[in-house]
DNA sequence: CTAGTGATGTAT
DNA sequence: TACATCACTAGC
């Protein structure tokens, strides 16, 4: 079952990336259907977040879709090569987000193979934002989606992948963000990987 | 450790 | 119109 849709409109940001741990993420790219396990997320908070795009009411054209209400895929390419993905939160007006920074393969490993260019029997992983993206298929076109539709979309966490001791820590290559750099906005679950 | 990558934001 | 920057990754 996907996530209700009122659930991405939650004002607390950093609960929601806690939150999105252990939910299934499923992606839909020409017909070719991938799901994973969200193992790792960070958030970013708003307009207050020296961290995040949105820091001081920026208003861009890339941010436009943070302003766009909870709910929104928001995909920017970084360092001119990996299309990350956000999922958008909070109410219409407030720019916050989650970056998704990793996950564990579920469903149609032979597609996300081929898209890391990995052989059949070499080991897929999803441990970072770029690679994630890579292997799901999320392109900058997917910014702006909503994920109560069916080209991304989230399930909620089944009892039998309700994950293990969570890590709460800093967040990963943001240190142009001064003080705000300390937060700790970055969850992971300890069993499947630690960094 | 370091190079590569190109859209984006900010300043001319 | 120009230029610096960057929520990263792969390969030494």
């Amino acid at each position: 079952m996907k996530l209700d849709s009122d659930f991405y409109l939650g004002e607390n940001v950093v609960e929601i990336a806690k939150y999105l741990l252990g939910c299934s993420i499923f992606t839909n790219t020409n017909g070719l259907v991938c799901s994973a396990l969200i193992a790792e997320t960070e958030a970013y908070a708003g307009v207050s977040d020296r961290a995040s795009h949105a820091w001081g009411k920026r208003l861009t054209p890339r941010t436009t879709t943070m302003y766009e209400g909870g709910g929104k895929a928001y995909v920017y390419l970084c360092y001119g090569v990996h299309n990350l993905f956000n999922v958008v939160t909070g109410p219409k007006g407030i720019p916050h987000a989650v970056l998704i920074r990793g996950a564990i393969p579920l469903t149609n490993l032979k597609t996300m193979r081929n898209r890391l260019g990995l052989d059949d029997q070499k080991k897929i992983n999803l441990n970072g934002p770029g690679k994630f993206s890579k292997a799901m298929g999320i392109v900058l076109n997917h910014n702006g989606i909503d994920l109560n539709e069916n080209a991304i979309w989230i399930e909620k966490a089944s009892i039998d992948s309700m994950p293990g001791p969570i890590i709460q820590t800093t967040r990963i290559g943001i240190d142009y963000a001064g003080e705000d750099a300390k937060l700790p906005y970055r969850f992971y679950i300890d069993e499947y990987w630690r960094k």
